[in-house]
This record gives C-alpha cells, sequence and structure tokens, in this order.
DNA sequence: GTTTGACTTCAACTTATGTTGAAGTTTTAG
DNA sequence: CTAAAACTTCAACATAAGTTGAAGTCAAAC
C-alpha cells in the first residue's frame, strides 16, 4: 500500500529549475533562504521533490503580488515542513495570497484617490 | 508685473526635506538621480524652488504606485525642466501616473484570476 | 575506471534606494 | 569677527534578491 508516486528525493537542483522556471541559482538561494528544503545524497548534493516545484511557484505568485521573500517565507509556514500539503493547507495558503494580493489593490486604489483629488498631487497654483 | 510669488532659489535642502517629507539625503539623492534640479549659491549650496516640494510629492506617490526613480524621472520629463508647471503639464502628469496604477491594479487581477483557477497556482494531486 | 557534465561552497558583484559618517566649507546670528 | 549650525562631497554601509565565477567534488555513461 505504498503510494505510487514517489515523493522522496530524487529532483536535481536543475531539474526543479527547469520545471518551475527559475534558475538553478534561485533555486540554491530559496533553499538558503529557507523557502524550500532539500535532502542530500550521500555525495552532498540537494535532492528535492517533485512538489517542490510547486512550492516554487508559490513563491513565484507570490512575488508577483509583491511579497518579499521573508514574507513569503512566512506564508509558507501555512504548509508543512515535510510531505504533500493537504487540500486544507493549500486552501489557507491561496486564501492568504489573495488577502495580501486584495490589499494591494486597496492600497493603490488609495493612490487613485489621493490623484483624483488634485491638491493632493500638490496644491496647483490657483488660478486666478 | 512680476510675479509677487518668489519661485527663484531660496528653498535650503533641509528646508525642502521638511517641506515634502523626505530626509536631507534623500533630496540630494533625488538631484543626484536627476529628479529635482537645484541652483547653487556662490558658496556651492543647493537651492530650490517652493515648487520642488511639490516636485518630491509627485515623486513620493510614484513611489507608490511602485515605480523606479528611473520611471520617475522619465515620468518627470511631462514637466517642464524650468518654471512651474502649467495647469495642462500638472493634467498630463496625474493621468500619466492614473494609467500606471491602473496597470499595477491589472496585474494584481491577474494574479487573482491564477490565485483562483486553482490549478495554476499548483496541480493539487486530484482528489481520488 | 576515467571522462564529462552536474553539483558543491563561498566570496564577490549587481541594481535599487537610500543612510551614515568623516573631513572640510558656508552661512547666519550675535 | 567668530562660533555654531547647516552645508558640501565622497566613500562606505545597508537590505533585497539574486548572479557569477573559482576551485574543488560527485554522478553517470561508456
Amino acid at each position: 500500500m505504498s503510494s505510487t508516486t514517489e515523493t522522496r528525493a530524487s529532483v536535481t537542483v536543475s531539474d526543479l529549475a527547469r520545471d518551475s522556471g527559475v534558475s538553478a541559482s534561485a533555486v540554491r538561494f530559496y533553499e538558503d533562504s529557507g523557502l524550500i528544503t532539500a535532502e542530500r545524497t550521500p555525495g552532498n548534493q540537494r535532492r528535492f521533490t517533485p512538489g517542490d516545484a510547486c512550492r516554487i511557484k508559490v513563491i513565484r505568485v507570490a512575488q508577483r503580488v509583491g511579497l518579499s521573500v521573508h514574507d513569503i517565507k512566512t506564508l509558507l509556514e501555512l504548509l508543512p515542513e515535510t510531505g504533500e500539503p493537504t487540500i486544507e493547507q493549500w486552501s489557507a495558503l491561496q486564501k492568504a495570497l489573495v488577502q495580501e494580493t486584495n490589499k494591494r489593490v486597496r492600497e493603490l486604489n488609495l493612490v487613485l484617490a489621493d490623484l483624483s483629488s488634485d491638491t493632493k498631487l500638490c496644491a496647483l497654483t490657483p488660478l486666478t
């Protein structure tokens, strides 16, 4: 009854880079930053799980939202440190990302409001 | 018939910093970056015009939109290099800022769309 | 078993947006 | 005039998010 999908470490740095759309150096950077984790071969090479590509895709979406690596690290604590996340965990993460996105949208709407109330942009020289 | 408002250089770095809400070092940085210009006293000290506080306020709004100093420099080319901008010039700038803001909002809306079409966040393991 | 292509670590470099501090000069108040 | 406050330039530091390259090690194919 063991799962057929091998989730154990088998993905190399460059595999993961290819699968997730970031560079190999970024993959290493994310591991150094604690956004992803890797097992090591006896020879000390990194081995990721297939699910890590998912994790990196989440990182990329979060970056589009405007979150920093530090913020993203916090967000990813919604997922388990080990093994595949449950649907519920993914949902919680998704929800958090949606909320962050809406926050940024609200900030931009404030900017639009400020831009419209002209005098806030800058007190225009009053017409004579 | 000369104007009563003295627009000629009379504002020091720290005056401008106070009036615009940024630090003195930021004021110098913006001048170095070409976002604002200053005349110099015989002793080589910077002297800004009162209108420069406006310019810096625009810079700050533009930063809230997410524009870089480089982008902002381009934007500010909508204003005259010298003297007070006309209402039309301010309007053009405001319009450009609104457009940029809307662009960012659209980008965030794309993120929201991606977040909603779950499989884009990451292909969730299909429920058995 | 050896070669070739990945992989490892680590330090230095990059861009952006400033801040901080040193050493020296101007301005201003008295 | 002179002393204090503010100004000048310039170089170094700070943080974010990586990239690049050197020197050495590992894995895979033949």
